[in-house]
DNA sequence: CTCATATACGACCAACAGCCATATTATCGG
DNA sequence: CCGATAATATGGCTGTTGGTCGTATATGAG
């Protein structure tokens, strides 16, 4: 029984967010087979918790539709929240993007929020009990915390960065804190993940769109033109 | 060992907010010393949370502080999630009350709904810990949950009459559906209790406060005047 | 005083997160 | 090509905890 480890749940390393692990070329087949067991421990365990909702999956449950033992999930992951705690980083990442985007100043600062504010709602869009899983443990693990903590503050800073290019270029009301209107998009989008993920009905994005057209009235140097809104 | 009850952690049935179980009076001393005793566990349970966190605290925790034995704990309550799910019902009837204020008419419609969120930030703003165990609690438990959604539906509709109060008066753009308005300011509060309670620096009030200042500069008819904040 | 019922109680159970001693690899020096 | 060594995998084990159940006790009516 060691080589015939082709059996059930295959749990294919392809589908799903491709932002994690990046790098696995040039590093023995240790290290590749080590990224490779993580990458689908993470990938299963996600899957689970958007079918069944989070509590309701035992770590059991994720090791052996990963085929792996019971004692190997420690390896990678300091507890089950800790899983979630990664996809924080993941999110980041997208964060990072806009900043980039906005930064090299080919679109609106209006359209690189709005998109922003959609791709990292893909992720908890998934499914409300998903959303509900990544919001619940981030608040019930004190190790988990720490880290989200951490990611929120960053993103912060991220996002006040192209609030304050929004400024400089006039779409964003000059007299606002910017520091303050990042927080408040964070506020306002943490909020509609909450809510939606009570109910479910149409899409996140849907509920998404809608937030961040009032979050922008708010902050919009004027009440919004049509033309504007699709920079 | 009957009558000798009066002995350690007294646990005083007069602190803390006095909306819940308020009908004592004529009903048996049977009736009473329940009512008493559910009361107990709910405060002491509440503290508890507070103090040391939601995950870290368990039923025997909670049934020794009230000085009770384990089991009664569950003749009143149908988990130890259900505690939080009381608590949403004590919220709900802060918002009846802004309601009743809003149709009073002595108040503008700005005031009623800001001083409303104030108050229902109260309980939450009583620490970090807590807040984070209501919201974690509500959408972890699938019982819970179901509450939870309810109480939120009913504010919303609250919210939404207050609103259409606040049209009719010219406090508030009319072209905005009202009860998209109301969702948005269900989603406001909840997105800064979330982040605040990563935190919990000032006190909560004062998130509140400025999210309260910006979700109006987007429903607000006029940018606002200093006249009417203090209405 | 006695009986029926509502409530209190804590021993008990099942489930689960996380640990650890052991077995199974991969890597590399000889 | 082989044996030593370190990295990784494994699953049995344990402590904790939410929740149940049958029994004991307090209450109030007759």
């Amino acid at each position: 029984m060691n080589i015939s480890h082709t059996s059930h749940s295959p749990a294919s390393v392809e589908a799903g967010p491709s932002e994690d692990l990046p790098h696995l070329q040039g590093m023995g087949r240790r290290q590749r087979r080590a990224a490779e067991t993580r990458l689908r421990l993470f990938r299963c365990a996600l899957q689970l918790f958007a079918e069944r909702g989070f509590p309701n999956v035992t770590v059991e449950d994720i090791t052996e539709a990963a085929d792996v033992g019971k004692g190997t999930f420690f390896n990678y992951f300091e507890s089950k929240d800790h899983v979630l705690s990664v996809m924080a980083e993941i999110q980041l990442g997208k964060v990072r993007e806009a900043v980039t985007l906005a930064e090299a100043g080919k679109q609106t600062i209006y359209s690189v929020l709005h998109r922003m504010s959609l791709r990292v709602a893909e992720e908890p869009g998934r499914s409300p009990d998903l959303a509900r899983a990544l919001i619940s443990a981030f608040l019930a693990s004190k190790a988990v915390r720490g880290l989200i903590d951490c990611n929120f503050s960053e993103g912060r800073k991220m996002i006040a960065q192209i609030v304050a290019a929004g400024q400089k270029r006039g779409e964003i009301d000059p007299r606002l804190k910017k520091e303050k209107v990042a927080l408040q998009l964070q506020q306002a989008f943490m909020g509609t993940v909450l809510l939606w993920s009570l109910q479910g009905q149409p899409a996140l994005a849907t509920w998404i769109e809608e937030s961040f057209q009032h979050f922008w009235r708010a902050i919009a140097i004027r009440p919004r033109t049509a033309a504007e809104n699709k920079g």
